[in-house]
DNA sequence: CCGAGCCATGTAACCGGTTACGTAGACCTG
DNA sequence: CAGGTCTACGTAACCGGTTACATGGCTCGG
């Protein structure tokens, strides 16, 4: 009870494989009658050509691979939403694959992509640059994705400085004295210069605060455990600026546990307005997310077939931040 | 600059093609020496092997196609996380494909799938039995989420009955007098069966009120326009029973833009609990949906490799309602 | 010292498509 | 009517792996 191969099909219908596959194809000079000889055969034995075998004969497989650190959050999901969007009309498929902390899994889930995809979107934020150009295998086209630039690799970039920047003298503009910033993970390429950002931003907007920076590593608790040290660090603070916006969540969350109120005894503001933000009323930058994700298939099949790429996407986004109510905007939700 | 292949390695080692591909998969019967050498004719010529060739030999590509209405929105994200969290221990690979509601293309994009993948998840609420089972391999293994019945298919589904008779329960419970529901798409198994559970709940519970019922799409801006309907009519309701959470959202943002008190004047319930429903305090039906993208991709591989496949879990899953401030408890959040 | 048995390895067929090349016949042209 | 084109189709090689089977050398028991 196999599945019928070409080989039946060019049996049942009396003529050679060369033809049935002429006719699947939509080849010309195929005479009618053959042509409907060979679509009967096939429709009676329900014929349906194997994919892999035909990727193999044409070294083009109609897949690219997503690889990515992991899939919780909104965030990815939003990204990878905006990825298929663009797929599906191209006749592509995503083959969804995510890259462990450690380089060595790293390189092993992009080595089992070989011969999988035509092409591979990758983000990883939290290798460097070395260990993530030892593991891309050279032949493949590749975008990368909020990761450091590495080699003359194709990628697409959130101007973290920028985003950070905005917020910062947002809350300068507002009247707010002295913002405490809740970092991501130590090993995350975005996390890093969101923190550098912050500190080069107090520099010229408070230059008398002190720069005041609680670890965190982008989970929500990170943001309720954060707020929890600073108030019983007896910290001094009336506005926080997270790294991103779970951290916000969360430390929205343990500011109202703690009776301070938002905004107006702290204000608060995140990074991504990831959808969540809207419906609470934080104060964001805001990244295309989805956006992001067609963009990056854009670039990457203008890569693969270099036909018609139409006007090519700028590299680095411009977080634009969302004024809400969590740092003081009058309440619109 | 081609890639390498395994006759390369062959070549480079001088030995035989069989003997690299015995190294490769860790045959026994392999000498040390051999095995040296060709791990240092792999190592020396970067050859990684070809995924695709070895899947049209082995007839096992080590991926799992998922095929869903859309992307869009907290509940297909969250599913598909949990299969991702089950598929890749089991080194298996995720493909993502759309299916859209016209039922040639969605039986067009289930057959791209041949030879791609070893089994499939199906998830198409929006379709009847019939296209469904005319559109999907036979020889395939396959696992449905949330779908009719079809034939001696595999299949998780939830218990949709169970659910809004909850919500309804739980309504007359606190004092509710007058519920109305907002329904979801007609086309879709998941809606009418809600849809039918009201009516039905209202007959039990309410069985004086009248039974008041709302169209929507299952998305926000539904929830909104349901409830403008409702007041414009000048309806009598005092709960709603959306057919899910985005459309309880709307709801909610409605009654807040129209003035009515959530939840003093008008309790809400959802179907789903989304994270998102967490954050906003939302009454709902609890579907542990990164549970269930997890359970299906474990029964998909207990059909694909019929060995040691543990306890098997239930295939219909009893939603149990997590009560919320939007229906009066206490606030918690 | 011979044959059985085992071990390490090579040869070649196969998975299921695509396609370069060859060819037989129809048609045209001078 | 010979020679050239064009059309429709078949033969077989190829994509890059895996593996059944064959083979040659070795060890070992009788």
């Amino acid at each position: 009870m196999a599945s019928a191969t070409i080989r039946d099909v060019a049996r049942a219908a009396d003529v050679s494989v060369a033809s049935v596959s002429r006719v699947l194809n939509n080849h010309a000079n195929v005479h009618p009658d053959m042509r409907e000889r060979v679509r009967a055969a096939i429709e009676a034995l329900g014929y349906v050509p194997h994919a892999g075998a035909r990727s193999l004969s044409l070294a083009r497989t109609q897949a690219i691979g997503v690889v990515l650190p992991d899939l919780h959050g909104e965030f990815f999901s939003e990204i990878v939403r905006g990825m298929d969007r663009a797929v599906t009309p191209a006749g592509y498929h995503l083959l969804l694959s995510n890259m462990h902390a450690d380089a060595d899994l790293a390189a092993q889930a992009l080595r089992t992509m070989r011969g999988r995809v035509d092409g591979l979107i990758v983000m990883a934020p939290h290798l460097t640059a070395d260990a993530l150009e030892a593991a891309l295998p050279r032949e493949l086209p590749t975008v990368m994705l909020n990761t450091v630039p590495s080699g003359d690799r194709a990628g697409i970039r959130v101007d973290n400085a920028a985003g950070i920047r905005a917020a910062v003298a947002h809350l300068a503009a507002t009247g707010r004295r002295a913002p405490v910033h809740i970092a991501g993970p130590a090993g995350n390429v975005d996390a890093v210069a969101r923190r550098d950002a912050f500190t080069a931003a107090m520099r010229d907007y408070f230059p008398d605060a002190p720069v005041e920076i609680v670890d965190g590593d982008f989970f929500e608790e990170a943001g309720l455990a954060a707020v929890a040290t600073l108030i019983a660090a007896g910290t001094n603070f009336d506005a926080i600026v997270a790294a991103n916006d779970m951290m916000a969540f969360g430390a929205l969350q343990a500011l109202r546990d703690a009776g301070r109120q938002v905004p107006a005894q702290v204000a608060v503001t995140g990074f991504d307005d990831v959808p969540l933000s809207r419906y609470l009323g934080l104060t964001t930058a805001h990244v295309p997310l989805v956006d992001m994700g067609s963009r990056a298939i854009d670039r990457l099949l203008a890569l693969i077939s270099p036909g018609a790429k139409g006007a090519r996407d700028p590299d680095l986004i411009i977080p634009e931040l969302i004024v809400r109510r969590s740092s003081g905007a009058p309440e619109t939700f």
